[in-house]
DNA sequence: CTTATTTTTCTATAGTTCTATAATCATTGA
DNA sequence: TCAATGATTATAGAACTATAGAAAAATAAG
């Protein structure tokens, strides 16, 4: 992943509500959930809800699909994935992390 | 790791000029950076490191130590630790990533 | 003590982000 | 077509963030 796409990533969670959302969609899974059940799960207002998932959707973080009246959000796993990955190979290399993940192997 | 301390080191992080100086740092190791060598591996003003630095430092992911008429900035990796725990527990646990490095243990 | 060096703080400015209200768009069913 | 539901967009104000130059604090050396 590249330095301005993780830094977006890294602006879209954070923030307390996206991080929520974010957290939400993961734990979802695969199904995802709609912007009502979030509404309800996390008491934001639609308006904010939207706002938040478009930022999140913008850094590649979410996805959206529609199914008829409703839209399907859902976490991109793969993306999470790559954000990670960069965090541990650039931000992690010089100590503790990479001998963690080492000693976590063995 | 609590949620908003995540949130802090999450915006810290996010911001071109500090993912930067956190990278440097990182690759520094122990020995740590002065704000001078920063400031010139970097190409940024004085002024404008001095300010990320405390943003870093702020958000509990740099320390700050002086040796004499110079001052060290260290990555915390532990606390960097902390983040990469936070995420990978939290917000990939519904598919690929945990999935990932199990893989990686085998 | 004075001066030079390193780094931070102060101040001002420009730009961005968050939140809320109101209005709009998209889909379904009567 | 019309109303109802689900969701987004538009807009504006408050709060926050980034940048840069000038001034100030801390330390070391002469």
């Amino acid at each position: 992943m590249e330095e301005d796409h993780v830094i977006k990533a890294l602006a879209a969670l954070a923030q307390q509500s996206r991080l929520r959302v974010f957290r939400a969609l993961v734990t979802a899974g695969p199904d995802g959930l709609t912007p009502s059940s979030l509404s309800d799960a996390l008491a934001l207002p639609a308006t904010s809800l939207s706002f938040h998932l478009k930022e999140l959707t913008n850094a590649g973080l979410a996805s959206q699909e529609r199914q008829g009246r409703n839209l399907i959000y859902r976490a991109a796993f793969d993306q999470m994935n790559g954000l990670l990955a960069y965090l541990t190979d650039n931000c992690c290399q010089g100590e503790s992390c990479a001998l963690e993940s080492k000693l976590a192997c063995d």
